[in-house]
DNA sequence: CGACGCTTTGACACAACTCAACAACCGTGG
DNA sequence: CCACGGTTGTTGAGTTGTGTCAAAGCGTCG
């Protein structure tokens, strides 16, 4: 994973679970081949829409979130460069959330069949696919129990960690530092806060010399720290059972 | 579906998606052949466990969870009858939450390479275990947006709602009633509330005659009104963009 | 009967929200 | 080059939803 380009983060991505043949390489290359630019601001999926289809995102950020009855906006997770979106959900006839781009992004859409054929005629593609959204998943999870569990404190900071650990494993972040778009209101309602309180409590962390958010920049300032606080312990990275 | 008698709570769940075959049916309820009986509060999966098989449970209510390192605790979902476990989770290495009983349950084990048959041999049947798990996730996703964005008391009345609905899916709830045997403090740990608060959101719902919790039993009074209350939209039953 | 699990209630504390400003930043156009 | 408006960040004061602590009521079961 060291000196190899890969031609797109998904690639990167599904690398660190198996390694995959040139062949296989070819396949996930394919998925992406036709590529779309998309502004900033425009929703990709809204809740309720027809679906049957996969999306995943080559570059950029975006949010997929839901709109409650009174206007309050709860965004559920940011995908980011390698993120496939809507995979498990293939199947049911509509979205169950709306997905907008946060900055200008390039997507590609996967169909379907074209999807399934995929997974029936390159398991070991569709194995590390699977595992993706899987891990996927178990952050969705995750952001519940923050939640539901963590105060606003514990809970910015958890969410920093995994954000970083997700970017680092497609090349966007070092151990110290990343780009990051999202600012105070949109933070505030992936955390379930109110921005006013999230502009708080990013001062108490810098305070702490913990992180530092500022002008689209993440800095780590004491990593043990803030794992230590948000009582954050890193993912499974490792190899599956099967194969 | 209405006056069939179906083997198992899944059989009659997975039904409401596509209608099975007699030799699917018997597939559905071959996966279900060695059932164990559990007793309550028999923790069935622990977090971090090696996984790589799913759960089915045929009767009794469970829950998963998450603990934190100060000994909370954050119900993720209650699988009641009918239920499956792990599916999507089934390629990581390790589970990413607890499981326990919170009655006495019976419940039959699948192991991966089992499940992985039944996709490929009977796609139909793996195409509505597919659907019944991500109709699961995506009421995680909804608990997400509950817990972040609505308050105490709209969000106890979605949650009854919801659990409503997955109840008359296998036949365990009538429009306005169903055994229930969640007590204040396992609410609480699932609605991101103490139990106290769970108390009186509980007498408020009473006061204002929308629904009673009485040992054990929950009684609708007023339907519309809690789904106003709670901006709740029942799910998507209905059938799926393939077959 | 006593013990235990669960529910109910009250008084009080505190985390997070709301409202209302103001400050800093940035791109745009005069 | 500076003035400008829009966006984002910062701060303070006061309110409120929910948590904490403490205690009592009530069934049920051994």
């Amino acid at each position: 994973m060291e000196e190899a380009k890969f031609e797109s983060a998904l690639a990167r991505k599904l690398s660190s679970f198996i390694k995959l043949t040139p062949d296989e390489l070819g396949v996930v290359a394919d998925l992406q081949s036709k590529s779309v630019k998309i502004k900033r601001g425009k929703e990709l999926t809204a809740e309720g829409q027809a679906n049957g289809r996969a999306i995943i995102l080559g570059s950029g950020w975006a949010c997929s979130y839901k709109i409650m009855p009174d206007g309050a906006r709860q965004i559920i997770t940011f995908p980011i460069a390698g993120d496939c979106v809507g995979v498990r959900s293939i199947l049911l006839r509509t979205s169950d959330h709306s997905l907008s781009a946060l900055t200008d992004a390039t997507v590609s859409t996967v169909e379907a069949p074209r999807l399934l054929q995929v997974l029936n005629e390159h398991p070991r593609v569709g194995a590390a696919l699977m595992w993706a959204t899987s891990r996927d998943e178990a952050m969705v999870v995750e952001h519940l129990v923050s939640i539901g569990r963590r105060n606003a404190l514990e809970r910015t900071a958890h969410f920093f960690m995994e954000l970083a650990e997700r970017l680092t494993l497609v090349g966007l972040a070092t151990s110290t530092e990343f780009k990051c778009p999202l600012n105070q209101y949109v933070l505030a309602d992936a955390l379930g806060l109110s921005a006013i309180h999230v502009n708080r409590v990013l001062r108490q962390l810098r305070e702490r010399d913990l992180m530092t958010v500022k002008s689209g920049k993440v800095i780590i300032h004491d990593l043990s720290g803030l794992c230590a606080l948000a009582g954050y312990h890193k993912m499974d990275g490792g190899r599956t059972a099967i194969e």
